[in-house]
DNA sequence: TATATAATGTTATAATGTATCATTTCGAAA
DNA sequence: TTTCGAAATGATACATTATAACATTATATA
């Protein structure tokens, strides 16, 4: 709990109802994808569920063995064309600098992720901040720069490990 | 030609003086590293003119492959503890969306590098424009979240390669 | 010069990601 | 319902990127 339940994690405390998280995740790219005509496999389903496992982003060779510790053997490019596939849809997002993916709370509307990653506790957070994105798209345009796609990674410390730093 | 001399890239044109660039780069890394009472060894600068290449991101082994082509026998860890090296002194940065290395055009005054990375011709350009650095720090604070590290990688077109798609 | 440290060499391997072709599943058309 | 084409997945092999561990060489300076 500690959330409510619409509220998008921003680092909030290690207790909260991650389940919900899940649940909502799932529910929403079911929606998602019926909208779409997409076809949200039993085997896609699993990797969303597992790049969902916490609000820590997941690399793909951690999915593969969670997958195998369930009793299926697949090979490293049925997890990446899952994943293709869910980042393609935008359910999920690639931290290029962690070679991992994490879900995404917010896939219906169009964005551009922008992530908050603590050093501390591993968790990354998705802000989606107009301010951001304003100033760079206003340096870009100053340059007339096209903007396609923005990896925008900041890494630090949450406010909750900052304490236990301190 | 085609940029004065103290221009830092911004996807000049391809005709540009790109010896200039070289040279200063090579000039400015040997002064910083007296200064520092760091070694610019020949293996370092060797690395550090290969990075400067051109524009465009070199990787880890593309690098490896042009100290090898001049005679040397070196292997992967020659190259990446001289990147590590320059990494740490500023005189290089990393690219992650592309895992390669491009020489950073202003090395004394310290920053993060912002990068506009074009699809059409590979170059990466690094703005440090303080309007995208504001906007993080503010949307950080708003949360209290505290930024070690920035990683801010727009890829794109660049104004000559959006005329040759036109 | 002696020597401690930094830098580089060398070998092996880990981690991440993709190309290719075979097989299976699924949905729509007949 | 059956058939058929396309989409999805399986399976094998391999490419690319990066690091661990230990040996050797070079460098500054006491």
């Amino acid at each position: 709990m500690g959330q409510p339940s619409d509220s998008t994690y921003l680092f909030t405390s290690a207790d909260h109802d991650h389940g919900h998280c899940i649940a909502t995740a799932l529910d929403g790219a079911g929606e998602l994808c019926q909208r779409r005509g997409a076809r949200l496999t039993t085997l896609r389903r699993q990797v969303l569920e597992m790049v969902w496992r916490s609000h820590e982003p997941q690399g793909a060779y951690a999915i593969l063995e969670t997958l195998n510790g369930q009793g299926r053997r697949a090979a490293p490019p049925t997890v990446y064309r899952a994943l293709d596939f869910l980042l393609g849809h935008g359910l999920i997002h690639r931290i290029e600098s962690l070679n991992a993916f994490v879900g995404c709370p917010t896939p219906n509307q169009p964005h551009t992720g922008h992530f908050l990653i603590c050093d501390g506790c591993g968790g990354a957070a998705e802000v989606n901040d107009h301010r951001i994105g304003d100033a760079l798209q206003a340096s870009a345009n100053d340059i007339g720069f096209k903007i396609k796609r923005e990896t925008i990674e900041l890494r630090g410390l949450c406010p909750g490990c900052q304490d236990v730093a301190a």
